[in-house]
DNA sequence: GTGAAAGCGCTAACAT
DNA sequence: ATGTTAGCGCTTTCAC
């Protein structure tokens, strides 16, 4: 190890080749792990290296090289779970690429998420694995397009022409849901989220109500959709509970959405399962620990990470395909929330 | 709005000098918004940017300029809330002074948290927000002084010789926990943590404790507290439970901790808070959704970081006053996960 | 094998 | 008021 102080100046390669008696140039070959350096020289500059604690500046070094290597991540938040789980994989994803992530919150608004771009954009990132606001149709995903940029769209997203993009199988998951809450005998079912704009809101609701319909024609199914703001959606879904409705069960879209269900239970006293069943998209810790445990939809996170970055390598790489839209499935895991009307309460009629 | 395609190369500072017949020199002044320039010129620059839709490249600015305008965050996690939070602050307050944040997450491993310092020392920062793994004396800590780099100490440190530090209240907070559960007749509780290593949970344990103590002399307090890991935390408290043990009230000193009791709870069919209390340390907004809630103290994330960037700054700024250590006040959130055993149970004896 | 020279995109002295 | 020059720290031809 280097013995070093605090210092102002960290060395340069200037530093480091005048020590080692050799050029800059040389010292950067041996750096970059060029083979034709001459041994002997090859150690100088390591020892030098070593001696002065020399480390490349990546930024500089990237200034010079024209691609930098830096991944830009937009989420539209930091708070959740999904979000910081998503980050945490982009990050090891790129680094064991050789390249930093350059992770910034959109805070769920739209004007922000551009700005960021364009501040990506500003720092020549790589490429950008971007999080929309809301759908692939953004302005975010306009600007990518109009300015250049190469990238992958996930999350809250279906297809697009010029980028590819991954997500959960929202549909398959949703009609998996269909099939356990159908199969419970549950024939009045009320599904809750936010407007049915984004394009994975409306796979959920679709995938479901397919599904169910197929299995049972007579269902029930009760929509409660809010326009992009959850205390909207409390709102509404309490005016739907006091106009007397009781379904059997509720499945929710998204998070948000299950914990407003759930406060909302718990303000009237019903219980799951025995008062009615609840069955969310998106999985969180807290949910398997409480009593009842809570049904969620678990998406798989590690791997929408890892193929997004792997999109979006291959166009660094310069790939020239046509956009891919893949979906990832997702797991549904059945908790005590969930229950059968038959076996505890008396079937509405 | 500028019109332009997608394209390789970005405009740089000559092209849009060139446009305005002027030099590169010029145009750097207009950007950065240098009053000398003749206003006709100035204009010519200004359109010539607009038409070429030309934006400083911050990273070549930062290299001439010598200081970067680059805040790193390091985080222990990016999966909790409260980290979650605390990097969509700091990223905020970074941007409001004109910095980009870059944070990174240690995943809980201080090689890891060394490694990304090393990283962020490579960038030039300007500064570095750490929240440590452990605490202020860690291996990160001390490269940050070895290196001279400046930087801030958050969340799991209470003070330090070299660095500025934030963090919440823990003592008081706790000793508040402690009023509020004596206050409620509970002289028998458990404190659940992590090894006493970390400063801040013995700050919580002793705050809790010396204040329990002086208020009710008899109170009887067990604490488990595991290494660092929390799989060993449940199974210490499985042992604690099995063993007889009926505490009338539970502390948990952090958030997993209080998903732990409340899973054991659930396994042993035990119910907040008729059969027994729980207090964690940490805010989780499923908290208050559960049936019953659970109450928790709340740390003033924005405080915390407000404070942090605000230290910081003055670092950056060249401020050479002894290190403040700060303790910011944090809430305590009595809610339904707290009851009287005096109430609800024949009273141990 | 190696180094001199050029230059990534920008800013800061210093002339003019 | 403006342009010229000289870099920031690095990589990359391209001669030697």
């Amino acid at each position: 190890m280097a013995h070093r102080q605090a210092q102002q100046r960290r060395p340069s390669i200037h530093d480091v080749a005048s020590r080692a008696g050799v050029s800059a140039a040389t010292v950067s070959k041996v750096m970059a792990g060029v083979t034709t350096v001459k041994p002997e020289n090859a150690q100088r500059v390591i020892d030098a290296v070593e001696l002065l604690g020399y480390r490349i500046d990546p930024l500089a070094s990237d200034l010079r090289r024209a691609k930098r290597r830096i991944i830009g991540a937009i989420m539209p938040e930091f708070e959740s779970e999904f979000f910081g789980q998503m980050v945490t994989q982009l990050e090891s994803f790129a680094e064991q690429r050789g390249y930093t992530l350059v992770a910034a919150s959109s805070r769920e608004s739209e004007a922000r998420e551009t700005e960021i771009l364009a501040r990506m954009h500003d720092w020549r990132v790589a490429g950008v694995v971007l999080a929309p606001v809301r759908n692939e149709h953004g302005p975010a995903a306009a600007f990518m397009k109009a300015n250049g940029m190469t990238g992958v769209l996930i999350d809250r997203v279906l297809s697009d022409d010029a980028f590819d993009t991954v997500s959960a199988d929202s549909a398959s998951a949703s009609a998996e849901v269909a099939r356990e809450l159908i199969g419970k005998d549950h024939r009045h079912i009320l599904v809750v989220g936010l407007s049915e704009q984004a394009a994975t809101g409306r796979a959920r609701l679709e995938g479901f109500r397919a599904a169910a319909r197929a299995l049972a024609p007579d269902v029930r199914i009760d929509v409660v959709l809010a326009e992009a703001d959850v205390e909207t959606l409390r709102a509404q879904l309490r005016d739907y509970f006091a106009k007397g409705e009781r379904p059997t069960a509720v499945y929710s879209l998204f998070l948000k959405g299950t914990l407003v269900a759930l406060s909302e239970f718990r303000r009237r006293g019903w219980h799951c399962p025995d008062d009615i069943s609840l069955v969310g998209f998106d999985d969180a810790e807290w949910m398997q620990v409480t009593w009842p445990a809570i049904a969620a939809v678990v998406q798989p996170v590690r791997q929408i990470a890892g193929h997004a970055m792997e999109a979006l390598f291959a166009r660094i790489a310069g790939g020239e395909e046509p956009p891919i839209a893949r979906l990832e499935p997702c797991k549904v895991l059945m908790r005590e929330s969930v229950g059968s009307p038959s076996l505890s309460q008396p079937k509405p009629t």
